[in-house]
DNA sequence: ATTGACTCTTGACCTGGATCAAGGGTCTAG
DNA sequence: CTAGACCCTTGATCCAGGTCAAGAGTCAAT
């Protein structure tokens, strides 16, 4: 069993590792559930919160939006079909992924070659960088 | 020789392929200069501000920051020395570029791994996405 | 009891790269 | 001459995902 003591919003960050800034944003933005309070209106927490928050941070490693996380949290709490939708999520992302990969791989292609026929030295004119950056062509 | 017909705003971003605003906008973070006015206040350009607008998005194309571009615009105009800099800075570009398609790379394995091992199915505790992201670990 | 660390709220600000709106002047084809 | 397309400036707004500041209240250790 986790335990049920009460974390204040300090604590929480810490064992979590964000800020306690960031709590209270995804509070707002409703990636956290409203917290009981204190009757000095602090906030009091327990492990669970801990592990959401965790949660978040690994799935924005992942690369996806708070948008996203929102969505994976909704059908994780959900038992019937929840799965499903978490699966396409996650293929959804991975084929995002998958095409910036891709995009980047030309993109460094087309400098590698170009920094590969740079001499590193002469007149502008004849740097094949410079001359790619201007021409008119593609 | 390239004219020297003086062009409007409009001509210009048309030719160039960017919206009016970005060209005012550029002038503003220095990357065009101010240009001649008509007595109206319109400004005047000519084909070298189409080509130099060309070079901007070739650059951004290659994954440049506005920052960066402002750096090989002003090494392209040094007759001498500026060549080298310009290998240097597209030498960099290129191993930022490769580093972040080894990061991406390595997400996509990650969830590659999950989406494989997820049925689709079944309850969220067995699903190894959801399990993936609530765990302590890593 | 005090003090220093912690927390509260509201609301502004940041990055980068634009993009848009409002209100007004200019240019040109017919 | 006039209509409509074009251009001017200033300043606001957008996106995501926070981050910071001010001013006030609370908590815990000494």
């Amino acid at each position: 069993m986790t335990t049920q003591s009460a974390l204040t919003i300090g604590r929480v960050a810490q064992s979590a590792g964000v800020a306690i800034d960031t709590i209270r944003f995804y509070e707002r933005e409703g990636l956290l559930p409203e917290p009981r309070r204190r009757p000095s209106g602090y906030r009091e927490y327990d492990m669970g919160t801990v592990a959401r928050l965790r949660f978040i941070r690994r799935a924005k490693d992942l690369g996806f939006t708070l948008e996203e996380v929102r969505e994976l949290l909704a059908l994780s709490a959900d038992r019937h079909g929840g799965v499903e939708g978490v699966r396409e999520r996650a293929t959804a992302r991975l084929h995002a992924i998958e095409e910036r990969i891709a995009e980047l791989q030309r993109v460094r292609d087309g400098l590698a070659e170009l920094v590969e026929a740079c001499p590193g030295h002469g007149a502008p004119e004849d740097c094949p960088i410079l001359k790619a950056l201007a021409e008119p062509g593609a």
